[in-house]
RNA sequence: CGGGAAGUAGCGCAGCUUGGUUAGCGCACCUGGUUUGGGACCAGGGGGUCGCGGGUUCGAAUCCCGCCUUCCCGACCA
């Protein structure tokens, strides 16, 4: 059997890019760093989306929609922000025939105009906490793009609150990154993650601290999955996001901002992804199951049309393909576009009352009794995602080295991912980057999430990345 | 944006060095038939401004210049 596909281990990049294009994911866009995402990607997209806006509403938030176009003076009002940004701004400068007054630029994120309104919308504590949220699409111009991973236009949410205390900012950051990010990226698309603080040089422009979720991919680099902001007062004194206390003073508000894009789907190519292709997380499968008429015959399209009925009726997302085609050519077709499961219905199997269900993760083909079809793909959805993550959580841990020196580092880094005392690694960033290295994250010796970055006896996370 | 490679049918490629019939091949696609339990077979058929623009020439896919796009390696990033 010729693959379609370039094996893993040949040559990465290019298996990610024959997975893309081979499971009719996306295409490249006619400007560069463009992309168009196709129907099955962004079926996929859908339910990162809905599953994300759900959790979102959940924490308290509401959806809210800011335009696209921002005033270039705004960005240039928080002096890191316009700095950090700056390099990948796209900038109309001429528009309705002639030259603009003031060159708007594209959105690469919405602190600026978010913060103005805000500031318009905040009068009182009683205000606080305000919180909004957007889909949208947003703009860096990237060097060097990567479809899904780094485009020059993507689409994301983008969360940004005001608070009246630090403390209540922080918490609030922190309740998006666990309950939201987390949660979701861990129980949908069972993607096990490192979750930590940014180190300074690594900060969001603007931010007083950043956190991450940093995924690992199946050739050991790193992805940031998600990230979640505590802007301190920077925005506030910048756009004037005042309140009245209770005791009748006046005080500056702390924002948060929080994002999440369609990376995700470069996230979960690569961290589920076979030889071959995809292998779509069952929760967020645009299709759980496929059912696949072994040939053409009365008997088998009455079975087949049997099944679709009844996996339709318990509310089961399917497919089924009765395409004329060849049976081994629709059997890898499903398997490269990653549908966990695999309804396989010939005369054999009818001959003993039963189909062959056959598993995407794992290939094991079972034999299912007709009437169990329905019981048994419920009863795989769960077990399939938890083996995917289980998978994906041994694979992580077997490639992530406790070390302690910056030499052991860099080796550990060549193949995964390394952690050593932060203490160490704070004064190696550079080295390290020589190595295409970075710290990805901070932690505590625990695992678990910090407060602050100054807080004694941190571990850093170095990997190459993404 | 620096260094490298490349753009010829939907995809993968040959042709270019040494300019000269009607630009080929595999896969995919269409029609008919035989097939169908892991990428089928036979027969017939459709599809190309050779990335774009300019130049050299009697004549350019082929030589020269510019630009665009893609991939790899760096610096930058969700």
């Amino acid at each position: 059997m010729a693959s379609a596909i370039t094996p893993q281990a040949t040559d990465f990049p290019r298996w990610y890019q024959d997975v893309v294009s081979t499971a009719e994911l996306a295409d490249n866009g006619p400007v560069r760093g463009t992309m168009v995402i196709r129907p099955y990607a962004y079926a996929i997209w859908e339910f990162i989306q809905s599953g994300l806006d759900q959790r979102i509403k959940r924490a308290g938030v509401q959806n809210a929609y800011f335009p696209l176009f921002i005033p270039e003076s705004y960005l240039a009002k928080e002096a890191e922000h316009v700095e950090g940004f700056s390099p990948e701004l796209a900038i109309v400068t001429h528009a309705g025939g002639s030259e603009l007054a003031e060159p708007v630029v594209v959105r690469p994120t919405s602190e600026t105009v978010i913060g103005e309104f805000m500031a318009k919308w905040i009068q009182s504590h009683r205000d606080l906490p305000l919180l909004l949220n957007q889909w949208a699409n947003v703009v860096r111009w990237e060097m060097r793009p990567r479809m899904f991973l780094r485009t020059s236009e993507f689409l994301w949410q983008e969360g940004h609150t005001a608070h009246a205390t630090e403390a209540d900012a922080a918490a609030f950051a922190r309740r998006i990154h666990l309950e939201v990010y987390d949660e979701f990226i861990r129980t949908q698309m069972a993607v096990p993650t490192y979750i930590g603080i940014k180190p300074p040089s690594e900060r969001f422009a603007g931010a007083t601290n950043t956190m991450t979720l940093e995924g690992m991919m199946k050739d050991g680099k790193a992805l940031q999955m998600a990230t979640s902001h505590e802007l301190g007062q920077n925005f506030a004194k910048a756009f004037q996001i005042q309140f009245q206390t209770d005791g009748g003073g006046s005080d500056f508000a702390f924002t948060t901002s929080w994002g999440a894009s369609t990376r995700l789907l470069g996230g979960l190519i690569m961290a589920h992804g076979d030889d071959a292709g995809l292998v779509v997380p069952p929760r967020i499968a645009p299709y759980l199951a496929v059912v696949i008429p072994v040939r053409d015959d009365d008997d088998v399209n009455a079975a087949v049309a049997t099944i679709g009925r009844e996996l339709a009726d318990a509310g089961i997302r399917h497919h089924i393909d009765s395409g004329r085609g060849n049976f081994g050519r629709r059997v890898t077709d499903w398997e490269i576009k990653g549908v966990p499961l695999r309804i396989e219905v010939g005369p054999r199997d009818l001959a003993e009352g039963r189909v062959t269900i056959a598993r995407r993760d794992t290939g094991e083909k079972i034999p299912v009794a007709l009437a169990e079809v329905v019981a048994t793909v419920r009863r795989l959805e769960s077990e399939i995602h938890d083996a995917l993550y289980e998978g994906a959580r041994q694979r992580r841990n077997a490639n992530t080295h406790e070390v302690a020196s910056v030499a052991e580092a860099i080796e550990a880094a060549d193949s995964g991912f390394a952690r050593l005392p932060w203490s160490v690694a704070a004064g190696a960033e550079a080295e390290l980057k020589t190595h295409a290295i970075t710290v990805r994250c901070l932690q505590r010796a625990d695992g678990s999430l910090p407060e602050r970055e100054d807080e004694p006896g941190l571990t850093a996370l170095v990997a190459k990345s993404y």
